[in-house]
DNA sequence: GAATGGATTTAGAATAATTCTAATTCCTAC
DNA sequence: GTAGGAATTAGAATTATTCTAAATCCATTC
């Protein structure tokens, strides 16, 4: 069935990362993995809870930074509002609509990344770019 | 004198933007167009302080508020470090350095910021855009 | 020139996201 | 089975920022 094979999956990845699959890891990622929406560490909390009741704030922090430190997901700042987590793991731009204040990644030719690479004077090493447009998007045309 | 030259230019400004020019706005306002080095709210208000002893954070916040309000400072955010302050109205990049904890402002040609608009899918509307480096730059040629 | 009232400043309290602390629990390896 | 390090936990602490309410300032009106 689908679930015990996606719990597979999630939890090889935290192996092949060299971290203990720990039903709170676990369950963080998966909550991450499920509801793509860019939710902030409350929310997380909020999901995990409603599976594993006992999980205390401070460890889905844990999580979220262990996961962090090992590129399975991604934080997204925007201003200085509530850090966003993304298990999108391609180089990326974010989209953050004024009007719903929902966030949609937005895809970057790699062309266009080199360029923007280009843009640094001689002796700049850039070893991460952050690119965000906050605006509103259309609905989406269901 | 340059001084009493550069005062009464800031003034303008202030009151070009419907602000009134108060003591304090100017101080802000003066210490950020002198020292471009990208300060947060806590540097400005220590750099303030040794012109306007009295003068207290919630201030220096507020002033700092309605400059931005105006459009006469930019706030520059990275992750969710401090907010820092820019006097620099051009749209332009930055890139943070992680050895030094620098902040420099990066030129970005028209043509590139209309192309990063361009990745936007149909519907999307950007009302800014915002780009940020971080890495490593090579010791400035003196 | 004094009174009025709205804008501004101020000190300190409050807020909110995140991190820290110290104790407990859990596992893994011996 | 036990020892020891890793992970989890509750709650305290931290920190940048915002809020609150009172005081002050200042432009305008009488």
């Amino acid at each position: 069935m689908a679930t015990s094979l996606e719990s597979s999956a999630l939890t090889k990845r935290l192996t092949d990362s060299g971290l203990r699959p720990t039903p709170q890891r676990e369950v963080v990622f998966k909550v991450i993995l499920e509801k793509r929406d860019h939710p902030t560490a409350d929310e997380i909390f909020a999901r995990v809870k409603s599976q594993m009741p006992t999980i205390s704030l401070a460890t889905v922090y844990n999580c979220l930074e262990t996961l962090v430190q090992n590129g399975l997901v991604r934080q997204v700042n925007f201003d200085r509002a509530p850090t966003r987590y993304c298990p999108n793991l391609h180089e990326h731009a974010h989209f953050h609509d004024e009007t719903t204040g929902e966030v949609h990644d937005i895809d970057v030719p790699a062309e266009l990344l080199a360029k923007l690479r280009g843009v640094l004077p001689p002796g700049y090493d850039a070893s991460a770019i952050e690119l965000s447009f906050r605006g509103k998007a259309a609905p989406e045309t269901n």
